[in-house]
This record gives structure tokens, sequence and C-alpha cells, in this order.
DNA sequence: TCGGTAAACGAATGACATTCGCTATTGACA
DNA sequence: TGTCAATAGCGAATGTCATTCGTTTACCGA
């Protein structure tokens, strides 16, 4: 046929990207920069990847889905229904959401200023949210799937929230996000849940 | 001295940014249409707001300042803890955050491609963090200064998520946003009060 | 070895926000 | 009432991007 797209160049061009989104953001970070730093030509960037978004969320995909699942493995390893809940909301707040590393604020960026047309999918989100939904079970089997939805929602909200904050860094204001206050919102669950059946690790 | 600045002049910018911004959202505002519109030259507008970013606040401070003033008088008029906080949930992120006149729209944009070099004041968060604690002080008195801080950073954080997701209108997913689970932090500071003293209104 | 496809590239294009150099007004003061 | 300096107002740059275009190769199957 004729000559194929080199997953070496596709690799660097998201290498390229992951480092500069991490050091400048999605919008500071240019087209020109990422070849640049991938050794090809701007041009040819676009033989790989149809605009700036799509390498964005091509960037964003792995790094969100590995962070969730280590965040899984650690509520996993937590004992308590609490215990559990805790670890994810602080993970998913504190850890992920505010991470230092520039990637939610890439996310937020892009984001914000994808046009109508450019079509991402909802796979992530989604995937993201039966992550929370079976990590919410997990942690109270008792709890109903409607809980589970309304609380996973709440999450991914806030979620939200944290990471566009992060763009404004004003330092004041901001210290931890208020981590505690959801936790109010899983007390109503777990109490129902021990009074049915003891704590049982 | 010299000649003085157009106070409608002024207000014809800010006019036509709300305008605009309404229609299209920040990004896919430029500054040209905003003079045309204002019936002045590009160039001038500068001599007027220092950047485009400085327009979208002057334009969504008031606004925001209204509709939580109008909030803040809707959950007076509602009686009974309970109902006062549905009222103020729903009303900040069912009726705000998801406002469908862009103007929350324009907020999230401007703040996601803010420069760090743009500074722009916290003023109207911290005056909206205070509307939502006197809110809450007024629904629950008996609730302690930092419950009212952490459930009203809480609101903030989902207010801002829910602004965020209008811009992916995807239609799916979103149907309102899950005020229900909020409803749950509220819950247990709700049962405490009551417990306490019997409603009185 | 040959031919055609498509990767790769350098040079446009087209949008924008923002700045510059100039002109025209105007408001305080003589 | 006239003068003049500050500055509103303007049209034409500037500079920065993402994205596209026209060519030129490099590769793959035959």
């Amino acid at each position: 046929m004729a000559r194929q797209k080199s997953e070496q160049v596709r690799q660097a061009i998201l290498d390229a990207a992951h480092t500069l989104f991490t050091e400048k953001g999605y919008i500071a970070t240019t087209i020109s920069a990422i070849a640049r730093s991938a050794n090809t030509s701007q041009s040819n960037v676009y033989v790989y990847f149809a605009s700036k978004i799509e390498i964005a969320f091509a960037v964003f995909d792995p790094w969100m889905r590995a962070k969730m699942i280590e965040l899984e493995s650690n509520v996993g390893a937590t004992r308590g229904a609490e215990a559990k809940l805790e670890a994810m909301v602080t993970g998913l707040l504190n850890g992920i959401a505010a991470d230092h590393s520039g990637q939610t604020l890439t996310l937020v960026q892009a984001l914000a200023t994808a046009k109508p047309t450019d079509n991402y999918s909802s796979t992530l989100l989604n995937w993201t949210m039966e992550r929370l939904r079976v990590m919410i079970a997990d942690a109270v089997p008792a709890s109903t799937a409607d809980e589970r939805e309304a609380l996973a929602q709440a999450l991914m909200l806030a979620f939200d929230g944290v990471a566009l904050r992060q763009n404004l860094r004003r330092g004041e204001i901001q210290g931890e996000p208020s981590t505690a206050a959801f936790h109010h919102l899983f007390q109503p669950m777990i109490d129902r849940a021990t009074a049915k059946e003891p704590a049982r690790t």
C-alpha cells in the first residue's frame, strides 16, 4: 500500500505534549513547541492527531485511568467502610483533582475551550463514574444503586470544581479542598449500614 | 485636565459584551465584535478595559451578585430548615450554575484561559461564600461556623463543576445536576438541630 | 525495480488580542 | 474667551496561534 504511520512518532508527540502540558498547561502550549520537542514538523502533527484538543485527551485519558486504578487499589486495601470512603474522597479530590502535575489543569482548559464541534466522547467520564460506584459499593455493600449514583455524581462535580480552581492558584482561600464536607455526604449511608450489621473489619 | 471617559461608551461596551457572551460564550466572542456592536473602535475598547478578561469579570460580577441576592430572598421567604437548604442548593446549582443565559460559561472560559498574570481579585468569590454562610446560618442557627464554612466550600466546588459541565452539553449523562446528593450534606446538621429544639416555623 | 499512497515538510492562511502613531476633543485655567 | 495639554478615539500594524496547502520524499506491495 503505502507508507505507514510510525508508532514512535505518535509516542514522541504524546510524550512531548505530556511534558509541555505539565509545565505550562494546555493553552500556553503551542503545536509548534510540541512538534519541535517531538522532532517533527508542525504540520506532521496533524497527520497523527486531528486537532490540539485531541492530543489533550489522548494525554489525559491514560493518566486519569492510571490514577483511578491506583486509587481503587488503595481504597481496596483500606479496612472499614468509613475509612474506605475517606480514602476515596481524599484521593480523588486532594490527590487526583488537585494534583500538581498539571494534568487536570489541561483537562479543564481543554474542556473550557472546546468548540461545540469538537466532540469528545464521554467514555472516560462514564468509566470514571463506574469506578466510583464500584468503590462505594465495595465500601458500603448495603447502599442502594440510587445512592451510589448520586454520590458518584456529586464527587465528579466536586472533581471538576477543584480542577477549575487549580487555575486560580491565588493561594488565598484554597488550602486543601474541603473534603471534610464531603465526608458528611456518606455519613447517613454508613450509619444506616452499620446499624444493620456491625462493622466487620 | 483633559478629555474624560464617557460612562455611555463604557456601558455600551458592557452591554454589547453581555449580549455577545450570552449568545456565543467568552471565547467565541471577539473584541472586534464587541466594538462593532458598541459602535466604537476595537482599540478604543482598550481605553476602557485593560483586557478581554477584565470585560468578562465586569459583566459577570453584577450578574452573579443579582442572582445571589435573588436567591437569598427566596431562601429567606421559605419556611423550615430543610426547605430553606433545599431551596438554596437547588437555586445555586440548578438555577445559577446551570443557567442557560451563558453567563457561567463565560466565567468558566474566562477562568480557564486566564493567564497567571491576569490577576483577578477574589472579591466576588469571598462575597458569594459569605452569602452562602449567612443563608446556612439563617436556615440552621444551631450550626457551627466550621460546619457552615465546609458546606459553603463544598457548594462552591459543585458550582464550578456544574458550570464547567455546561460546556459539554452532551445532553447525555447530565439531566439535572445531582442536587439530591447535596441535600444529604445537610442532613446531619438538620437532625442535630431539630433534636435540640423542635422546628419553630 | 516500479508505482502509488501517504508521511513529512516549509510556507501560507486566517483569526485574534493587543499595541502604535496619529488626530480630534475637551475641560481647566489664564 | 482663548490656549493647551492630557487623553478619547481611530485605523493600521504586530505578533501569536491553530490549521491548511502544495510539494517532496520514503516506504510498501507488486
